[in-house]
DNA sequence: GAATATAATCAATTCTTAATTGATTAGACA
DNA sequence: TGTCTAATCAATTAAGAATTGATTATATTC
């Protein structure tokens, strides 16, 4: 190398002999200009070839870094939301929910099942449909939970947060409140027996005949707009 | 409701009339005491009523909200990796992928077949193991998005952040260069001449079995160790 | 005149400080 | 004893200043 790479020879030697932090992250351009002594153009120069080769990545606000640049897992609720269907959704819950309820049936603790009742209680005596709607997520995520799998439950609360998002039009019922003979109200509380029971298959088809209940109901519905 | 309810039918009131902003946050306690003029002990009794019973939910320095506390799903993969296992993260294969490779084999276009089986050759001839997961890590990623279900692979890619932050310790294979008989070539085989044969019943079957394989070469190799 | 160094500026991010807010505790009052 | 008021605490948010990589303009050097 000749006094052309200067630059990238002065910063390779830096960084051989100096152990970095943790994080990985090297000084400042501004800074790194004093300590090789070499312009700052020279410098961008030489850190643009290490980047090249992925040796280091550079982030404008952040900083410089060695490695390779950490994949961007949080892709948004709301672009998500934006590219699917409601039919999407439900056929997603179909496959996920009822292997959570199976599980829940064989994990699910006392305050599980405590707050499980709790809820289909609360959805008998709802005044509103935002009260029965309170019950109904908390009863679905409580399930999740009690399936004692972390991984399962972030994949239901993800499945649940574009599931809010996701645009469902008329496809609600937009009446005052909740009828008192909801089809929903035994369907929960058969799910909930099963699981206090633990009954896996139960719990599993219960779960699976509630949710194609909705997803017929949301076809009825869109088939009648049209 | 007699005069010791007094804050609470007055706060219901006041919520029955107000129509509150669209994230349904409900102005600081120190506020509504001047509004509704009752002391703020009684307020807060009221608004413990309230959130007992999941008609709002409430959090310091954040404020009090009408619905139901949502749930954490700024939950990171980081923070799901370090609270879960190699064996959870299969589980959630198990159930996520067999369906994916069902629906795969319904809606697959042609660029998808291509490049599956473009993965399959390329696992044949890797070289290094990095060579072999890329592939490996293709192939499943395009079995996903072949699915068609925005939704059902915006999950599949946050299942496949997880497993790739998860430590698997130990478990690697550390040998330099995959075998040429490892048994995942013909599994991989296998699954993708189903999909590309719309055989919907087989990919379903020779995912589960691929994984199931998987799943049990894992613990063969945990037990070894214990 | 071309190339490079230096300075100025931009935009994205982080850091710092102050203000907000629900929760808790102590004292006054009846 | 019970309730109201005030003070205080802890978590969060909001806003402005300071960083930092990227870009452009100006000056310098050979």
């Amino acid at each position: 190398m000749d006094d052309a790479d200067g630059a990238l020879t002065q910063l390779k030697a830096w960084l051989a002999q100096r152990d970095l932090p943790s994080d990985g992250r090297l000084p400042p351009e501004r800074e790194l200009v004093e300590i090789l002594g070499v312009s700052r153009g020279e410098l961008r120069k030489a850190l643009a070839v290490l980047e090249c080769d992925g040796e280091l990545w550079r982030h404008v606000g952040k900083g410089t870094f060695i490695g390779s640049r950490p994949v961007e897992v949080h892709s948004s609720v709301a672009a998500i939301a934006n590219r699917t269907n409601p039919l999407e959704v439900m056929q997603a819950r179909l496959i996920m929910e009822p292997v959570l309820a199976r599980e829940a049936a064989i994990n699910a603790t006392g305050s599980h099942l405590e707050g499980m009742q709790q809820c289909v209680r609360l959805q008998r005596t709802a005044q509103t449909w935002r009260q029965y709607e309170n019950a109904d997520n908390r009863l679905h995520r409580l399930v999740a939970e009690a399936s004692g799998n972390t991984v399962l439950t972030a994949l239901f609360d993800q499945l649940n947060a574009v599931r809010r998002a996701v645009v469902w039009g008329r496809l609600r019922d937009e009446s005052n409140r909740p009828p008192t003979n909801h089809y929903s109200f035994a369907q929960h509380e058969a799910l909930v027996a099963a699981i206090c029971e633990r009954d896996q298959k139960a719990a599993f088809k219960v779960m699976q005949n509630h949710l194609r209940t909705v997803r017929d109901n949301l076809l009825q519905h869109r088939s009648a707009a049209e």
